[in-house]
DNA sequence: CGGCTTTTTGAACGGACTCAAGACGTGTGG
DNA sequence: CCACACGTCTTGAGTCCGTTCAAAAAGCCG
């Protein structure tokens, strides 16, 4: 469930930031790897996500990681001064929002994030297995579609253990309601990494919890 | 686990909101049982809990309830949006922040409401019951303690099963845990509602999970 | 290929749930 | 003051979902 954090994962901060301008923001780059540390205490950076992902685990006294949020495009993320790591998975395009000019936005997604980690909470207290992981599936699939339009295929950013650890499940339960999704038609694997939602609407219902889904499966 | 909204517990909002002034800030008061509504969508109040308790619960699309936090005196409560409801369970002072006068002191307090989500997302994930009621008692301990030098005494903000459905567990299961704690004098029942920790050292070796407790267990 | 991590699958176990009955507490009305 | 009703709390017995431990298969990269 919780990974501890050998010695060498929490050296890097950030390696390179190559930074090129576009428009009137200027956007910094992470390559994939990056481990971000929380710096100098006092001024916790903002970034806003334009692309990649950013995966950030909160470190306990005890030294084990938990992984609580992934962050993609759209996304605001607020490194904390509190102890933890935040790991680039795919490349990420970024953007430093400084907090007197871009205060109103920041609130509002800081609220938003709160929300988000709500709804995590509600995920976790109220939910089976099975329904946490069409859950995340389905927000995976819409935040790193490669398809803006179908948003069906994606690379997942996470191993198996990773999505539950984020989920309070082993990566063996994971493995194997992923297989039962997949009898069920409702995803596809190309590689273990690249996951095609195949039927939507199953995912939904599984996800909700609905037993029985009402009208028939679609073909394909 | 989860509580349905019966319709008269969404109506009222604000019934009384006595105000006083102290020092600079301007006080207002909420009786034992109001029920704050997320009112107009562009201003989220933001409220500054000077004394007493909020409970906190997030409204699903399919109208169950999710309590997902407990705000006691220092925090910062912002109302989202977001389908939901707070509860005053306890006489709660408080004063409404602007986001324009106090737009650092808010954005550090989000901050600090993210990371408490996150550490209960945690709590979730990789704790036991018996580990997450032991982590929760001593918060609401050290939050609403009668008295603020032993904190010892509290009157419990919420029952059983809330404090389950906060948890991920049943009402059922945190009576036994209770009943488990007081056997082994980390804790004591006055009432119902009126608990009493009778050995900090005992609680927290069990919210950390160690099993057995180093040192003798003290004498009452 | 060879060594490594990640993933899959199985079988047995255990912790929390479910259902149910009873005890306790509290407020109400006689 | 007691009787009663109602909600909360406690406790028990059986069940089930997710874990644990183990072994083998599949990917990945030098």
């Amino acid at each position: 469930m919780n990974l501890m954090v050998t010695p060498e994962r929490r050296t890097v901060s950030r390696p390179f930031a190559e930074k090129r301008r576009i428009g009137t923001a200027v956007l910094e780059l992470f390559p994939v790897g990056t481990v971000l540390c929380a710096s100098d205490p006092s001024g916790c950076p903002i970034y806003l996500i334009h692309e990649g992902c950013i995966v950030y685990s909160r470190l306990a006294t005890n030294g084990i990681a938990q992984l609580v949020d992934v962050y993609g495009p759209g996304d605001v993320f607020v490194h904390p001064s509190a102890p933890s790591l935040a790991e680039v998975r795919m490349e990420c395009r970024y953007e430093v929002l400084s907090l007197r000019r871009h205060a109103r936005m920041i609130h509002e997604s800081l609220v938003e994030n709160i929300d988000r980690a709500h709804r995590h909470v509600a995920l976790l207290c109220g939910k089976t297995a099975v329904q946490r992981i069409a859950t995340v599936l389905i927000d995976l699939a819409l935040q790193f579609g490669a398809d803006p339009i179908t948003s069906a295929t994606l690379t997942l950013p996470l191993t198996r253990t990773e999505i539950g650890d984020w989920l309070g499940l082993r990566g063996e339960t994971v493995s194997r309601v992923f297989s039962e999704l997949i009898r069920q038609r409702a995803i596809s694997l190309d590689t273990n990494r690249r996951l095609c939602v195949k039927n939507w609407q199953t995912l939904s219902c599984i996800a909700d919890g609905v037993d029985r889904c009402i009208g028939r499966a679609m073909a394909i």
